[in-house]
DNA sequence: AAGACACGCAACCGCTCCGTT
DNA sequence: AAACGGAGCGGTTGCGTGTCT
């Protein structure tokens, strides 16, 4: 037996022939007062960018953290500019090793000004270097002026702010790995920490593992943004 | 000038979830 | 507990418009 459609356009009379569903949609997707149309800003792209990579095609949850932005108009921006910029530059970023699972090892304390997204970023290829070539471990110390983040020789991360983390890694299906209490959350680009759900975090983080360009860790206090 | 092609985006489709009966 | 219906969601389509040849 066939499934019935969503809505029997044979009975709507006239004009666009719009069921009280799609006018619910056209509402809650255009014809709202309160809804931003196009325009996406660098800051948006980001933060779609970072939540796709760790929670993947959940448009919804997407959008509840852009104001005036719906999962459609979200997704429309993904699917039609974002995907195709965030193909390219992830071909350019460099190839982490995934398949080994390296106890992080920090030497070095550093703090990062939460606003220099390309410094940070070269941050975290060095942090990664520390994962995957032990002999370079005592070699580098950095540092920033503001205090973002600090990391300690204890394998443990303090973030006093939403802070840019570490790159995407195509070759895992979802950045978030389960950590000992059963929860998960992970890095992602452009200045995001966050759990299953999408929800940012802060507070203090302990490293159990790191997997290419994942961190597995218990966090001891979060706040929620 | 016009046809082909690419792109952006509103809208549709069909599925799942969840509250109600 | 089961059935039902509405709401919400993500994937996909189709149309209008712009650009290229």
């Amino acid at each position: 037996m066939g499934r019935s459609p969503c809505c029997d356009k044979t009975k709507v009379k006239r004009g666009l022939k719009r069921c009280g569903k799609s006018c619910r949609l056209r509402w809650l997707n255009y014809l709202r007062p309160d809804i931003k149309l196009g325009g996406f800003t660098e800051e948006e792209d980001n933060i779609i960018s970072s939540l796709y990579v760790n929670i993947g095609s959940r448009w919804s949850v997407i959008a509840s953290h852009l104001q005036g932005r719906t999962d459609n108009d979200v997704k429309n921006h993904w699917n039609t500019k974002l995907k195709k910029k965030f193909s390219t530059s992830t071909r350019k970023s460099t190839t982490i090793n995934t398949t080994s699972i390296t106890p992080m090892q920090f030497s070095s304390s550093l703090s990062l000004p939460k606003q220099e997204f390309d410094q940070y970023q070269i941050t975290n290829n060095s942090i990664l270097d520390y994962s995957t070539k032990p002999d370079q471990q005592q070699q580098s110390t950095i540092s920033y002026s503001n205090d973002n983040i600090s990391i300690s020789n204890s394998n443990s991360i303090s973030i006093s702010n939403s802070v840019v983390s570490l790159q995407m890694n195509q070759e895992l299906p979802n950045n978030a790995h389960p950590t000992r209490n059963d929860d998960f959350a992970s890095w992602c680009d452009n200045g995001l920490v966050m759990d299953g759900e999408g929800d940012l975090l802060n507070g203090k983080f302990d490293f159990d593992q790191v997997i290419g360009e994942v961190a597995n860790f218990n966090y001891s206090s979060q706040l929620w943004l």
